[in-house]
RNA sequence: GCCCUUGUAGCUCAGCUGGUAGAGCAAUUGAUUUGUAAUCAAUAGGUCCGCGGUUCGAGUCCGUGCGGGGGCACCA
């Protein structure tokens, strides 16, 4: 007589077990219908399952976080299954759910093409409409393991010996077929729906290990309705007319060429965002404290060695042997510099906390199948700097960079940011106990700042454990910028010391932090974040005046000399087109702001303004747009 | 680095099963003098990514190298 405690806080009794379905068929018929998986008591059990004590429980529908989960689940299940009906002999191994949909990886020795993909869609939903019934069986361990090998599936069996001993091993058949599968799973397969769509194809080690062979992964994404799906492709669209490299182009801002993977060509434009970046940075710094540094972009290699460096990072070290044979290495991270900058004289105690910033380039081997446009470069100029102080400073300090960096955030535009807390990895310098001080100190620095956190176990920089800034852009997706670390192992290594106030010579902990982390990428995420329409006070080319016709030129030219002079870039169009033309063109190129000038214009000393992605027109005079822009052209909160 | 895919004019792309290349835009020149997202015409422009091979003949087929894209692994 098990008692069913539902959400709403009623209570059904039931004469003997009973299952999630008849639950549901009780309290609605629609419910019924609707209805996908249980929550037993917090488990996710399938519909079908039988209960039998007292308990409480949810029904799931594709309205809930689980409900959806499981209709992509299910739906991995189907591919599995119509990549075996279509292409015999390839192995399955496994098929997660992921965000907005799911992917299944496969063992076969022929390639998958993208005509598969369509066939393999077709293929589902056939299986779909024959709304295969699911049923569960447990198997006995070795039992199982000898099934799937029996079978020709090897990778399963090793999946079934690598289930801890205490948990039993659950099958899962839809119709015929049959996968391991802890579960749940909906009725049939009918439940589904078909409003999924495989997108793409592409490698992926077995168990994620780059030691272990590749196998094929099929990617898709699966909604519980047509509307659902259509505004996830609309939002991928967007995505894509949003990519950086593309808009780049578009925009004149830079290019990439096969004599310099990974390193980015400026143009004009794009250097001039590049350094208007900086300039925004360097006033910020200078108000927070900083004293800003430069140093040298090759080094000995004797440095490297002994900041740990030649060791722990040499493979993504470029180096460099000179005619007298001496090996340099081009600097991976501005660090061991800073420490020599540091060095240089002797400190006390009453100089601490010393901060020093420094705009450096740095260089760094990445896997070729690493690189992406601006996001993922072999040179970057990080906007460095390095915090040498006290222990005691530690928690003080970190808040401050937290402070300043959210500062800078916000006011290019970023307003959610989220934390990420990495500790000590595999390959790291320094005793274990001074990882213990450096990861509580930072730590207790996390928690002082009252922001939301999680946790990257092992992630942390090899001389010591570190927060990540991660930003949220316009279309919902995370980034990773800004980066702070606690270090008590270099300025030991590298020799750093100060006199404290009892005389005493003492080793400083050092912070490092970077706001954007790289320029490159920070102009990467501001341009999709953004579209490319930059806040006009960030814009590289600000406005453009465009003569109505020739007539016009002398009044054109007159209005770009007197924008020039207030501070604002400005360009003159004096090209034999239309005005049609000129608006297409430049809108195209995203300046924030077009002039018009004509007859009226000329008669009355004015301008007519066109903001990109408006068109509608407002006339001003050309004295008060010009107070008016200038007044605009500055950090928005300052 | 690994798997798949791709590389033709400044850009975006066409070129079926092998017979030494084409379009639109951009550029140049000329005409037009334009009032809010492409005016018309003419001209010029290419070691079809590099190297090797098959073939009477390769942009097209094969091998290899380099670059790009999508993932994986790695990461700011």
């Amino acid at each position: 007589m098990p008692n069913i405690k539902l959400p709403d806080g009623n209570t059904l009794t039931f004469e003997k077990k009973v299952t999630g379905l008849k639950i549901a068929e009780k309290i609605s018929k629609s419910l019924s219908k609707q209805a996908l998986v249980i929550s037993v008591d917090g488990n996710l059990k399938d519909l079908n399952f039988e209960i039998e004590n007292d308990c409480s429980v949810k029904i799931h529908t594709s309205k809930d976080k689980e409900g959806i989960e499981i209709i992509r689940h299910d739906t991995a299940h189907v591919l599995a299954m119509a990549v075996q009906e279509l292409f015999p002999g390839t192995q399955v191994t496994i098929g997660p759910v992921i965000d907005n949909g799911f992917y299944y990886d496969f063992a076969r020795d022929e390639p998958f093409t993208h005509d598969d993909l369509q066939k393999i869609e077709k293929k589902m939903k056939e299986i779909i409409e024959r709304d295969e019934p699911t049923h569960r069986e447990i198997w006995e361990r070795d039992k199982a393991i000898e099934h799937f090998k029996k079978a020709g599936e090897i990778y399963k069996a090793e999946i079934i010996k690598s289930i801890p001993k205490e948990e039993e091993v659950s099958i899962y058949f839809h119709g015929k077929w049959h996968d391991l599968c802890r579960g749940p799973h909906l009725l049939s397969t009918g439940r589904i729906g078909k409003y999924f769509k495989l997108t793409k194809v592409a490698g992926a080690y077995w168990r994620g290990d780059s030691n272990n062979e590749m196998l094929q992964r099929i990617y898709g994404t699966s909604w519980s309705s047509q509307k659902d799906l259509d505004e996830y492709l609309k939002r991928m669209e967007e995505a894509e007319k949003r990519d950086h490299r593309k808009l780049g182009k578009e925009m004149d801002l830079f290019h990439f060429r096969e004599e310099s993977p990974g390193s980015v060509f400026w143009h004009e434009k794009g250097w001039n965002l590049f350094q208007k970046l900086i300039s925004f940075m360097r006033s910020k710094q200078d108000a927070a404290g900083y004293k800003e540094i430069n140093t040298p972009e090759v080094l000995d290699r004797t440095l490297w060695e002994k900041s740990g460096h030649w060791e722990k990072f040499g493979e993504n070290m470029y180096t460099s042997t000179t005619p007298d044979e001496k090996i340099f290495a081009i600097k991976p991270m501005n660090c061991p510099g800073c420490v020599q900058v540091f060095n240089q004289g002797l400190k006390s105690y009453r100089d601490l906390p010393l901060k020093m910033s420094e705009f450096g380039k740095v260089h760094r081997y990445e896997p070729s199948g690493a690189l992406h446009g601006l996001l993922r470069v072999r040179a970057f100029t990080q906007d460095d700097a390095h915090i040498f102080c006290t222990e005691g400073q530690i928690t003080q300090e970190c808040l401050s960079v937290t402070n300043l960096i959210l500062e800078i955030y916000k006011d290019l535009g970023f307003e959610n940011v989220i934390l990420k807390y990495s500790d000590r990895p595999n390959t790291r310098v320094g005793d274990d106990n001074v990882w213990d001080k450096s990861e509580k100190a930072l730590l207790e620095a996390i928690k002082a700042s009252k922001l939301e956190y999680s946790i990257n176990k092992g992630e942390g920089a090899f001389y010591g454990p570190k927060i990540e800034f991660v930003l949220r852009d316009a279309i919902g997706r995370d980034w990773q910028c800004g980066t702070l670390q606690v270090d008590l192992n270099l300025p030991g290594r590298l020799g750093a010391s100060f006199i404290d106030k009892d005389g005493s010579k003492k080793v400083p902990v050092m912070l490092h932090r970077a706001l954007f982390g790289s320029l490159e990428r920070f102009i990467g995420i501001l341009i999709e974040n953004y579209a490319g329409k930059l806040p006009f006070w960030i814009s590289p080319l600000q406005t453009a005046v465009i003569p109505v016709s020739n007539d016009f030129d002398e009044y054109a030219k007159k209005v770009h000399k007197e924008i020039k002079k207030v501070g604002i870039s400005s360009e003159v169009d004096l090209k034999n087109h239309n005005l049609n033309y000129k608006i297409r063109e430049h809108s195209l190129s995203k300046i924030p702001i077009l002039l018009i000038c004509g007859k009226k214009e000329v008669d009355t000393n004015s301008v007519t303004i066109r903001r990109l992605d408006s068109n509608k027109q407002e006339n001003m005079d050309l004295k008060l747009f010009l107070k008016k822009y200038s007044a605009l052209n500055k950090v928005p909160s300052n």
